[in-house]
DNA sequence: CGTTGTCTTGACTGTTATCAATTGACGTGG
DNA sequence: CCACGTCAATTGATAACAGTCAAGACAACG
């Protein structure tokens, strides 16, 4: 069903309009490409460390990570990727992966040749200085998390995971009205937060019991932004968001 | 002296040279981009959060780092640069910086404006794509930090810090035969590992004492490569380096 | 030769991990 | 419809790793 997945590939110009505006030569284009939709259900590898794919996977539906392993089961999380997320665009460059990619949640997944998004970005130069955007607004986001794990407390720092989550789902029309979906295990929380799960649910409890934030049935009620904002030392300019 | 500016800008070459192979035109165009040289002392900063600055630096001599502040001092540092390397890179795309730049040690930088080096990769598409797999190489090796900061203990990550340092180093002809120029403070290796300086110490005296590696006068040698490699799980491929 | 920054050490504290057990929610098959 | 299995969330007890504070040693530099 083409009309399906160019449907679908809207998801992509929402996100990348978040970015920068697109022109309808651009929208076009991106509906034009060619995708092999595929579902999965939840902790599915997408892309495993090592691999060599030939293809970039963007995320339709559900929340993905990526991640690496360590000995003795220790896991990090590096991002969540949600809808119109391409989470290992770099393969792009780097074709052999350093770390695995995953579904977090029952997902549906577009998979794009390198060709054609090599081919997309030749054609439509203000397409690959979106990208390129992109790319660094991600790596930015890697700095954000760096600095949490590295000098924030357990407690600051996943209050500012929660501002950044809500942020970005809003921007993409995922959210709103200080809640969020949050579709993932505190085990997922822990791994993003260098935490063990035990210490991820006395975190949250403290914030539940300070009117700060809660977490239930996979829903994040922000009660308190403000506070949030302050406690964490959040600042969204690092997310480059459009408005 | 524009001789001297152009002799300093190999240094770019050699490092870009680690991630592909360069035609002689894209060496000469390199040769030829207008900088200005500036020589800074340490501890300076070249670049401070929320600047917009319209040029880019290329570290020629000495080391510089990426940070950011926290409440109460906290300091992450995000990555050391060494010659070669162009710590802001995404200031082509990004404007306004949301992290500092700074020096370790008595630096030498070449500062080159923006404009000058679009039109470089807008001319030289095989450098557009080299300079897409450095900033991609970056975030590997952010990755890698955050690996280190979450899930691995202070002994295995320095030793991993350690390993990857010197591999760079030896890529750009700084380094061999098991040790390399280590011109940092113990304060700086704290705020790149997440501990504080007093744990830096004990640790590098555990790792002294085990006949691991040894850094006195600013010069790091290692002397069991197979144990540090074995002991923090380091996997050189995320590097990217040619060779 | 004193000043400054860096390194080192000891004593104590605190955050977070680990281990182990229990509860609760949900889905499946008998 | 209930028994069971599974996975996630929760709780308590204890231990380990790393932080903080404070003081002193050392080295480089003007």
């Amino acid at each position: 069903m083409v009309s399906a997945a160019e449907q679908s590939l809207n998801v992509l110009c929402r996100k990348l309009e978040t970015i920068g505006a697109l022109t309808p030569q651009e929208r076009q284009a991106i509906a034009g490409l060619p995708a092999t939709v595929r579902v999965l259900s939840a902790g599915q590898d997408i892309a495993r460390d090592g691999d060599r794919s030939g293809q970039c996977c963007l995320v339709l539906q559900g929340w993905a990570c990526r991640y690496k392993l360590l000995s003795r089961g220790r896991r990090q999380i590096f991002s969540f990727h949600i809808p119109g997320d391409i989470p290992d665009l770099e393969g792009l460059q780097r074709p052999v992966m350093d770390h695995s990619v995953a579904t977090l949640t029952k997902a549906t997944i577009a998979c794009i040749s390198h060709e054609a998004l090599r081919e997309l970005i030749a054609t439509h130069p203000g397409l690959a200085a979106i990208f390129w955007r992109s790319a660094f607004i991600d790596a930015a986001v890697l700095r954000a998390w760096m600095l949490g794990l590295g000098r924030r407390s357990a407690f600051e720092n996943m209050a500012h995971l929660f501002c950044e989550l809500y942020l970005k789902l809003r921007a993409v029309g995922l959210a709103g009205d200080g809640r969020c979906p949050m579709p993932v295990t505190q085990v997922d929380l822990g791994d993003a937060l260098g935490l063990s799960n035990v210490h991820v649910n006395r975190v949250l409890q403290t914030l539940r019991g300070q009117k700060l934030v809660s977490l239930q049935n996979s829903t994040l009620v922000l009660e308190d932004w403000q506070a949030l904002v302050r406690i964490s030392e959040f600042d969204p300019a690092y997310l480059g968001l459009e408005r």
